[in-house]
DNA sequence: AGCACGCCGACT
DNA sequence: GTCGGCGTGCTC
């Protein structure tokens, strides 16, 4: 019997962040295995921490007594061998704690999911039927990637599929499905990661007609506790299964891992916004190297980052054969002359959306509303000010009271300046308004509207039917979409960030996709590359032009990135740690001032690191150093003063995707 | 974070 | 002589 138990405490203090040697009292001893979760004291007997088994032995590295384990809190083997290594090295990775990553990794508690979990009986081993073949790509191309545990950026196929039970998906759920089911009747598990709900119903529904629905596990956080809790158990069970879920499923547990999938792995969705902040992208390639199971990226269009592996050859590239190209007719001409009758709408996507109503349904995706919706005299038109200070009034949303942008009165009784009339219209507008106008423009249509607020998921397809969605809130159309109608390219292009170009052209080429065969897609407004890149459907080509950019700007993915915040002396303190390391620059430190609510107590300042990938781990280790001696070396302010905020910690982060 | 240990000022 | 103030440092 095992008298010492290596344990890891769950806590996020960095200080905290190593294995703390604990006696195994006998009456313990045969439940205390790995993976178990257990509560020991720490410091004194009135300190009671929880932690988790991750080993144990016979001896101790430890000098002083060992105090006993308190208790077992379940038998339950929580943390599974593969996981801990995971957590290990992608909190490393990422300059964090283990137990953040833990806390991501293995969900809140459910003590009665546990029990009934506990109370089952042997999962048996359902049978997977015959898998069919993986179609259109080069025969047996997936099949071969998956069994050869290879790492690949699969460009999936645009259109949507109906399943045997009647329901649309898009066809990329169906050819993860499948990939999944291979690795399933190869007797390994596969892990597929989405970015939110809506393509995790997609994916489950394609999982459902290809594999018993007692091998699927959905670990997402839509669920209540237990159902969740239940979920997370069920892949401890020594049977292989899919697990399905978002960002976090990249870390569950998962008997004889065969496969890890992303779909859409340039959405942002798969940033995590915990500490340590690690993307799955990168927490997928950490696990398939530590598991040698296979690694897919699947989409359709290609992250700069997975055009970065690719150049490098540590994944290999999977394209459709043949090809299938949809048709997109960008439109630049933005003369008054050639717009149609819906006002926003030029009369070439005009025509087409007539035309198509007849055949089906027609998708027009708007940008999100609400960035600003200024307001103007509905009468003649003069933009409407507060009359306090003259600053433009705005509507927060469509049932807030009109206010001032600039001081935040609301304008209740409001009036014209120039004209006394005292109703006014909005200038730019959301989802509704775009959908009011396009039923004018379009009489005899239904108009359904889907946006962030009220999602649909599934429209029926049929003909006269406009479907008026925000960016990634497009439902899927059984059959597919007669045309789709890409409308405020212009607008979306305008926000400032090293990605627009990026996001913009996934927003459309996963609305393009949704496009059913041979109907067009109609991108208004918007020329150049990204229209080039859309219009051909080479979205992997446009990858490459940004990742030759990054490489000139010195940007990410192209080189590697820490910010560092903190007091101006930590950030000192930790660029100091840095001197030794062969680092590029540092760019700042520059004071930080729509980081959060804390900003006049703060004077907070942030540098930028930037860094070869080769090395990263000198980086991390220097920074987590840094880290430490800010949490152990907390100075308090000299007597007088009274109880302050413990000087705010260092916070370091990798690799943000929206830092510069 | 907690919590204990430790080294200086006013108390029965 | 010791009770307790809070500054310092560690947690198996």
């Amino acid at each position: 019997m095992a008298s010492v138990a290596r344990v890891m405490l769950d806590s996020p203090l960095p200080q905290l962040d190593r294995l703390f040697d604990y006696a195994i009292p006998p009456a313990l001893a045969s439940e205390v295995v790995p993976g178990v979760r257990v509560t020991a004291a720490l410091r004194s007997e009135r300190r009671i921490a929880d932690g988790l088994v991750v080993d144990v032995g016979d001896t101790s590295d430890f000098d002083g007594a060992l105090a006993p384990l308190e208790s077992v809190v379940s038998p339950a083997r929580v943390l599974a061998p593969e996981v801990w290594a995971l957590a290990r090295r992608v909190a490393d990775r990422q300059a964090g704690s283990a137990s953040d990553v833990l806390r991501l990794a293995i969900p809140p508690r459910s003590v009665a999911a546990e029990k009934k979990w506990l109370a089952r009986e042997a999962p048996a081993v359902v049978p997977v039927g015959a898998v069919p073949a993986v179609e259109g790509y080069a025969s047996s191309a997936v099949e071969s990637a998956v069994d050869g545990r290879a790492r690949v950026a699969l460009r999936s196929i645009p259109g949507i599929v109906e399943l045997p039970d009647g329901s649309s998906v898009g066809r990329w759920a169906l050819t993860l499905a499948q990939a999944a089911a291979r690795t399933v009747a190869s007797g390994a598990s596969a892990i597929l990661a989405v970015p939110d709900y809506r393509d995790q119903e997609q994916l489950e529904a394609a999982l459902r007609s290809v594999v018993p629905g007692e091998l699927i596990a959905s670990l997402d956080a839509r669920r209540t506790r237990p159902q969740r809790y239940a979920a997370f158990l069920s892949c401890l069970d020594d049977v292989p299964r899919v697990i399905v879920g978002n960002r976090s499923v990249v870390y569950a547990p998962a008997a004889k891992l065969g496969l890890i999938a992303l779909f859409d792995d340039g959405d942002p969705l798969f940033a995590e916004p915990l500490a340590p902040y690690a993307h799955a992208r990168d927490v997928a390639l950490i696990r398939q190297e530590q598991q040698s199971c296979a690694v897919m990226f699947a989409g359709h269009t290609r992250s700069v980052e997975v055009q970065r592996l690719i150049e490098l050859h540590f994944l290999t590239e999977l394209a459709p054969v043949p090809l299938v190209t949809p048709k997109v007719v960008p439109t630049v001409a933005q003369d008054p002359q050639s717009r149609g009758d819906a006002g926003r709408v030029p009369s070439a996507a005009f025509r087409v959306a007539t035309e198509a109503l007849q055949a089906g349904s027609v998708l027009v995706q708007v940008a999100r509303p609400g960035y600003v919706s200024l307001l103007a005299c509905r009468r003649c038109g003069q933009a409407a000010r507060c009359t306090h200070c003259a600053g433009p009034l705005q509507l927060a949303s469509s049932h807030a009271l009109p206010s001032c942008a600039w001081c935040g009165r609301l304008a209740g009784g409001w009036a014209c300046s120039e004209c006394a009339n005292n109703t006014y219209r909005m200038v730019t507008r959301g989802s509704g308004r775009t959908a009011e106008e396009l039923g004018r423009a379009f009489p005899g249509t239904r108009v359904i509207v889907s946006d962030g607020e009220r999602p649909v998921t599934l429209v029926d397809g049929e003909p006269r039917t406009l479907v008026v969605a925000t960016r990634g809130a497009e439902p899927v159309a059984v059959g597919g979409y007669a045309a789709v109608i890409l409308l405020d390219g212009e607008r979306m292009l305008q926000r400032e960030s090293l990605h627009v170009g990026d996001d913009c052209l996934r927003w459309w080429s996963n609305a393009t996709a949704l496009a059913a065969p041979g109907a067009t897609t109609v991108l208004v407004g918007v020329g150049g590359p990204l229209a080039q890149a859309l219009g051909l459907w080479q979205q992997h080509s446009y990858a490459a032009a940004q990742l030759i950019d990054r490489r000139a700007l010195g940007f990410p993915p192209a080189v590697r990135v820490a910010s560092v915040t903190g007091k101006p002396a930590a950030v000192q303190q930790a660029l100091d740690a840095l001197l030794e390391v062969p680092i590029r620059d540092v760019l700042g430190p520059a004071p930080v001032t729509a980081d959060g609510p804390r900003t006049a107590d703060g004077g907070l300042v942030r540098a930028v690191v930037r860094f070869d990938y080769a090395h990263g781990s000198e980086v991390a280790t220097a920074l987590r150093g840094a880290v430490l001696r800010g949490a152990t070396g907390t100075r308090r302010p000299p007597a007088g003063q009274k109880r302050q905020r413990p000087a705010p910690t260092l916070r370091v982060k990798l690799d943000d995707p929206e830092i510069l």
